[in-house]
DNA sequence: AAATAAATATCGTGA
DNA sequence: TCACGATGTTTATTT
């Protein structure tokens, strides 16, 4: 075994049982990199084989695990947070198994070769500050709502229709009712459904005009075409300079957006 | 520098400098994956910050981007695929960049400590074979439309509506239009909203009866309210046991279903 | 536990 | 390139 650091430990092209001794020993605790040539099955809410190949595998000690080619983002295979791992030798092979219930899930990767098993201690208090989501867009209109329409009043965020919350609710300057759903990405018909059925909603259980609106930065053409259809609106925000004009903090973070202005 | 194998170059506790000059030979050629403490910061669609913390991060070959810490499945940080990634030293720690436009996207990791830098020739020419996708439930339901109702005839899979594919489109024993909408999972409100808009549709396009069937493993309470409201139906599928009437190939993998039933 | 919606969603497909 | 829908989506929130 040798030791890149204090909380590292790894071995170098381990045969299986050195392997499974060194993995029974780390999984659960460190967070376990195996390198090497597998093939992999997974049965659970779908099936899937995949031949040998050569992997890194990710094995978290919150029973995370993840399978990655040397292209695209997502994992080949993976599962989520709480998994059970084991390791065995079989017909000499180092086998792995991560599984889980509800659903009741496992993944089996067989190793052909490890070119290396690492262990790390890793140790991480800091928590991610992100700005300018959904909620960031939604507060920001809550402020200065007549970026949406001139004498618009915003009574609440998040306020329940009966059908889901409605990201925006309040009053025109005539004084109908109004329903924003907002969208931090370009919206398509399905977010035009969605605000669909929190208008028909509030149209339904009380008396009086209720309008909807749409805010996203862009809407397809077939969105506004079906917004026009069932007469609701749409309204394209121009989010960098709404968000500027803002300054929020975000719960995860306790970091204000003023740092990241530097 | 320490070879695990011939197909994996690796540095232990690199100055920065090293590592700058080991990152700059191997980014964008091998699977690069940095053990270390670092702090973190993203703009693009969105922004983020991230304080000091050890991580494990991959680089791979076509500009990925993958930071984990020692929970949960999904990174903390992440570029998708087509990042250009740079490496520097500045103020005597390692910076690596990963960019992209469209959008454009910065992720900048300042290291203060490496504890090693892996690259490792990743070689894989498997593909996943998966059973158990929508797809399969839909050409199940194809070959077997009696499972949803005795006398449906399924004239075809995935035909155009004018506002998105319908999953299956036939014809009931009394000669009725249907309209299918398949699910994988559990059914929501906003699926029903989505067979909605087909059935909407067909129905402005044509004369004569059309039905609308949520077909789903499972459908919410709410789910099955809003149908019932709005004049559609539901039908609760046993997906196993239609998966196993069933033997598909799916294109990705070229292996049949009977292989998984070993 | 179930349902609902967001996500820096990603990814594949088709127009 | 854009739009649309599936994903073994995951994750957080709320009921």
């Amino acid at each position: 075994m040798s030791a890149a650091s204090t909380r590292a430990r790894s071995l170098s092209d381990p045969p299986p049982a050195p392997a499974r001794d060194f993995l029974r020993s780390e999984l659960g605790r460190a967070t376990v990199v195996l390198v090497g040539s597998c093939e992999i099955s997974y049965e659970g809410r779908a099936r899937s084989l995949l031949a040998l190949g050569e992997r890194l595998v990710i094995l978290k000690p919150d029973g995370t695990l993840l399978v990655h080619t040397a292209e695209k983002l997502k994992p080949v295979n993976w599962q989520p947070p709480g998994c059970v791992f084991g390791a065995a030798v079989e017909d000499d092979s180092l086998v792995v198994t991560a599984t889980r219930d509800a659903p009741r899930e496992t993944v089996r990767m067989r190793f052909t070769s490890v070119w290396t098993a690492s262990a790390l201690d890793l140790s991480d208090s800091a928590a991610l500050a992100l700005a300018g989501t959904e909620e960031d867009i939604r507060s920001a209109l809550e402020r200065v709502p007549d970026v949406l329409e001139p004498g618009l009043t915003v009574w609440s965020r998040e306020r329940e229709s009966g059908r889901g919350p409605m990201d925006l609710y309040g009053e025109d300057a005539r004084g109908a009712r109004v329903i924003v759903e907002v969208k931090r990405r370009g919206a398509t018909v399905g977010d035009v459904e969605q605000l669909r059925r929190y208008v028909e909603r509030e149209r339904a259980a009380r008396a009086g005009p209720v309008r909807g609106i749409l805010a996203a930065p862009s809407i397809s053409p077939a969105a506004k075409r079906y917004l026009d259809e069932i007469g609701l609106e749409g309204k394209e925000l121009d989010v960098p300079s709404l968000l500027a004009t803002s300054v929020e903090t975000r719960h995860a973070g306790q970091l204000s957006l003023a740092r990241f202005q530097d």
